[in-house]
DNA sequence: TGGGACCATATGGGCGTCAATGGGAAGCGG
DNA sequence: CCGCTTCCCATTGACGCCCATATGGTCCCA
């Protein structure tokens, strides 16, 4: 396993901590992340997290587009204006900020979902609502096994 | 036999295991598969149960999209997010999560599906149907449990 | 051709390990 | 001096790993 896949909802404790699932972590210890940037997702209200590389990809794409549209523009605002820098703890468990909480809407359990080369944070409501809307909004993406 | 092929049902014991068809185990050796890919079947309540080739036919759908796009972020969250990595014990069986109960209706027994290159995990009895419905000719397709 | 030994699969369950969680106590900053 | 954070340790419950048993089928041999 060499990427994060698959989903896993994880309670809150009364400091607010959180345990990322230990594939997750075993993930970040593969490639040798100590850091993890974490941003707000360009489309739903979950917080992306990864490693410094997930923050140069952003930045890429911004200095890929004209510098001076709205769009990148917005995208600086949220990338450069709303990204954290956080560490685990000896367990592997990260804080929950307010940040956190307000973008989401978490309160008491975070849905950890994994997307490739980076994961994230989600209201575990919010999550399964976001599946069923993605699946029957496109229900096949063209693709049938042979 | 290099394919997944016909179908079994055998029993969930009660830890939550299943044993997989030992037809299905010989194919997945022949192949050098060790880690079992489990994505949400898109028409019908069924899991599709392959090896990474199984995830790659997806990431390649997403690659050929603009990665920044609300598009092939939503296809991420269904196969990244909604996928699931899974290994079989020593005895070639497998662990029925939740997960796989939601979605499919299992409860104490799964039918094993071949699907050629891939196989698929059903409810015994939602299974019958479909078959029924589909060699009635046009049919049910795509009806599933609220 | 019928009986029996053999074998593979499916199934059941014990046990150890590790991850998730909870909480105490010390350190740091306000 | 007080509150929040960080480090550390304890608990427990799930899962992985292992071995045991049953069941059904096949092959061989009398």
């Amino acid at each position: 396993m060499n990427r994060f896949l698959s989903n896993a909802t994880n309670r809150i404790d009364t400091k607010g901590r959180v345990s990322v699932p230990a594939p997750f972590r075993a993930v970040l210890a593969q490639r040798n992340v100590q850091e993890l940037y974490c941003l707000q997702d360009l489309v739903f209200p979950a917080i992306s997290v990864g490693g410094p590389d997930l923050l140069e990809r952003y930045e890429r794409q911004i200095a890929s587009a004209d510098p001076f549209s709205p769009e990148a523009n917005a995208m600086s605002l949220l990338v450069h204006g709303g990204g954290v820098y956080m560490r685990l703890d000896a367990e592997g468990r990260l804080m929950v900020t307010d940040f956190i909480r307000d973008f989401t809407g978490i309160t008491t359990e975070v849905t950890f979902v994994g997307r490739s080369d980076h994961f994230q944070l989600w209201q575990p409501q919010a999550f399964h609502e976001a599946q069923v809307a993605a699946r029957a909004g496109r229900a096949t993406f063209g693709v049938r096994p042979a």
